[in-house]
DNA sequence: TACTGATCATTC
DNA sequence: GAATGATCAGTA
């Protein structure tokens, strides 16, 4: 493994994501001696940690921003034939103590985590084999008013709809960025909770996601795509 | 195609 | 166990 040192500003950052732009993934992976997995069944997260590692990502899993000192999450961003996201976007896990006061949606996990986002496209097509996937051209980005707007109201609509017992009624449907999903290594696995009538009972974890949608319209306002 | 629920690897 | 990185796979 190369020495990978953390980029120091975002200039170093993007010139680091421009001379990625156009690889496969096998080169870069055996750039890094890294090994390609043969399938992503069991290796789901591969191309999110390669890029970390590659691009000197810092905070690991910890619920911070990957370049912790630039304030900037890297999202790789799978696409589809069309160059269209193949899927949601995980932001991260949704808090469903109850106990806890309600945050702020200016302290909130998602407004953090998406303040500026470095968006990394790379083919995803199920039909190319991993190794002839390439990386596309990563995009620096921050919401723009109009869309944080939609996003917090999105965020307070669940959050409250966590906070009052109504996951029952919690549905991917909910939301006009984000959703709210299971997230969890298997349904067994269950928190606290309330429900509806205020009484104890477990529920499956839940994270945020955006969905495809809203990152399609990052691309499109970003790459021009008609 | 989109929605939904389920699942896999790794780290701390 | 809970956070990170996500994608899989069934079905409507």
């Amino acid at each position: 493994m190369k020495k990978l040192t953390s980029p120091k500003t975002e200039a170093e950052l993007l010139s680091r994501c421009q001379k990625l732009a156009g690889m496969t993934w096998a080169t870069l992976a055996s750039t890094y001696n890294q090994t390609l997995p043969t399938s992503l069944i069991q290796a789901k997260g591969f191309m999110g940690q390669l890029m970390e590692q590659v691009l000197g990502a810092t905070a690991n899993n910890l619920p911070e921003p990957d370049f912790q000192h630039l304030g900037i999450e890297l999202k790789t961003l799978p696409l589809n034939a069309n160059g269209e996201p193949r899927e949601s976007t995980y932001v991260c896990t949704a808090p469903i103590s109850f106990n806890a006061e309600i945050e702020a949606w200016t302290n909130s996990r998602v407004r953090k985590k998406l303040a500026r986002v470095l968006w990394v496209p790379f083919e995803a097509d199920p039909k190319i084999p991993l190794n002839e996937r390439r990386i596309g051209s990563a995009l620096l980005w921050s919401p723009d008013p109009a869309t944080e707007s939609i996003l917090r109201q999105d965020w307070e609509e669940l959050t409250l709809m966590l906070h009052l017992g109504q996951t029952a009624n919690l549905s991917a449907k909910l939301g006009t960025y984000l959703q709210i999903r299971p997230k969890a290594a298997h349904s067994r696995i269950v928190n606290p909770g309330i429900n509806e009538q205020g009484e104890d009972m477990f529920q499956n974890p839940r994270g945020f996601y955006l969905r495809s949608l809203f990152t399609q319209k990052i691309l499109e306002a970003h790459y021009c795509k008609a």
